[in-house]
DNA sequence: CGGGTATTTGACGACTGTCAACGCCAGTGG
DNA sequence: CCACTGGCGTTGACAGTCGTCAAATACCCG
């Protein structure tokens, strides 16, 4: 096991990970108690993670994928220049790090933007547990098309978005996201980006970041500060954001 | 089968579609003559298409897969003011179209860019594929997360290039993926993108497309018109680009 | 030859980036 | 308790990339 290394193993064995949301989620959703089993036995290792720290940067060999157990990650690109382009916050029950057999490393970077904890698997593993579930096959394919979905939007946005629209379509998503958790409180939510991260997310720079959001502030669309997002006018930033469907 | 209107069957069965590229690339990759007789099974028809139409539209429900037998695709979502972002351009082999289950439709539309044939497979079909044949679900995995990785390429490029890089990246992009396929005369490749398309594919309006193309004409990294793209600097136009490894 | 499509050009302005400060707040250490 | 420090948010002035509008030219195919 190579872990990078802010990676740390949690004080002692977790019994059998109870509260693990691969259960819930990711990629054994809706598997019985014997897949969870014969699951098991491949996880290698529970992870915590400080905010900050890297996961896995571009270029590594992480050799594992893993599954968010609590914690917001981003993943992101980096240009020449030192900017980040983020690609993607995985919410608790993601599934990251997932690469094809042949690749010299890691696409992206990922970067824990609160403290994390996380379920280890690794890729050769993955690929053994594919063969004997075929059940497990077809869910990861899932996972990754619904990704694949995902990044589209995103794509749409960068490509044919004003700044107050991504910016908008980026605070309704992760509000929907943590929804279906169950992790809202009303109409509002944690929210732990910073805007520089929004900016790296959207494509803009940390100015530009601020003052879209003091724009949404001031249409009366949101609240933010404090770590917490206040959708004030759902309709009206689902609007601005171009979101459909919720 | 319900295939959209534009789809026409090819006259006459195919024998066993013998230059498939399914045997050569994409989902059947490096698998045995027992594998192709199997997939054989459930190939379901090879489709014509002619340019400008369209294989399938955002929200429709293909019902089915499909693997490029010849020609150019761009997939592609339309904005709420009519405007296109390009998500990626399907050269033969690849395979386009696979859907989780449980979406409603598809989350991109399909378009021919030149005149198309392809091959098609039915999502449940292919479900039942992954199960019996566990070394294809690896495979599959394994097309997803390389069409992910160059995803986020795109992302990294509309969010934090500037016009040229993403046009110089484009032509680069496609470049090698030709060369791949032994399609290039030396430095040079058929090239069916319209600037219009290529404006699509890289956020940019035609306008501003013509203009950055005229200037990586005159800076002599390239030659283009003709339906054709000659390379004239390969090493300046990376630079450009920033495009990474060959 | 004619009509539609694709490319090209020009003028103008808006959106967003860049640079440079300043303020606020929490945590830290004296 | 208070000054210090670093991270984050905010503001202003200015520049540049790129979009918009409008039109002319070139190209292709029947």
């Amino acid at each position: 096991m190579t872990p990078t290394k802010p990676l740390q193993e949690l004080p002692g064995p977790h019994p059998r990970c109870d509260q693990c949301p691969i259960r819930a989620r990711a990629l054994f959703q809706v598997v019985s108690e014997d897949y969870i089993a014969h699951a098991e036995q491949y996880r290698k290792a529970q992870y915590s993670l400080p905010a900050k720290a890297h996961l896995y940067r571009e270029g590594q060999h992480p050799n594992m994928a893993f599954t968010l157990f609590d914690g917001w990650i981003m993943l992101y690109r980096q240009a020449r220049d030192g900017s980040r382009q983020g690609l993607r916050v995985a919410l608790p029950g993601d599934f990251i790090g997932y690469q094809a057999v042949g690749t010299s490393g890691a696409s992206h970077a990922a970067m824990a933007i609160t403290a994390c904890t996380l379920c280890g698997f690794e890729h050769q593993d993955l690929r053994d547990m594919l063969h004997d579930q075929p059940h497990l096959a077809v869910q990861l394919a899932d996972i990754q098309s619904r990704d694949m979905a995902s990044c589209q939007n995103q794509m749409l946005g960068l490509g044919r978005k004003r700044a107050e629209g991504r910016v908008a379509y980026l605070m309704l998503d992760l509000f929907h996201r943590m929804r279906e958790r169950g992790a809202n409180d009303g109409n509002s939510i944690a929210f732990p980006l910073t805007q520089e991260i929004i900016g790296d997310l959207t494509g803009l720079t940390v100015v530009h970041t601020n003052r879209v959001i003091q724009k949404l502030r001031s249409s009366g669309l949101i609240e933010s500060g404090g770590r917490r997002l206040v959708i004030r006018d759902e309709a009206g930033l689902s609007e601005v954001a171009e979101f459909d469907q919720g």
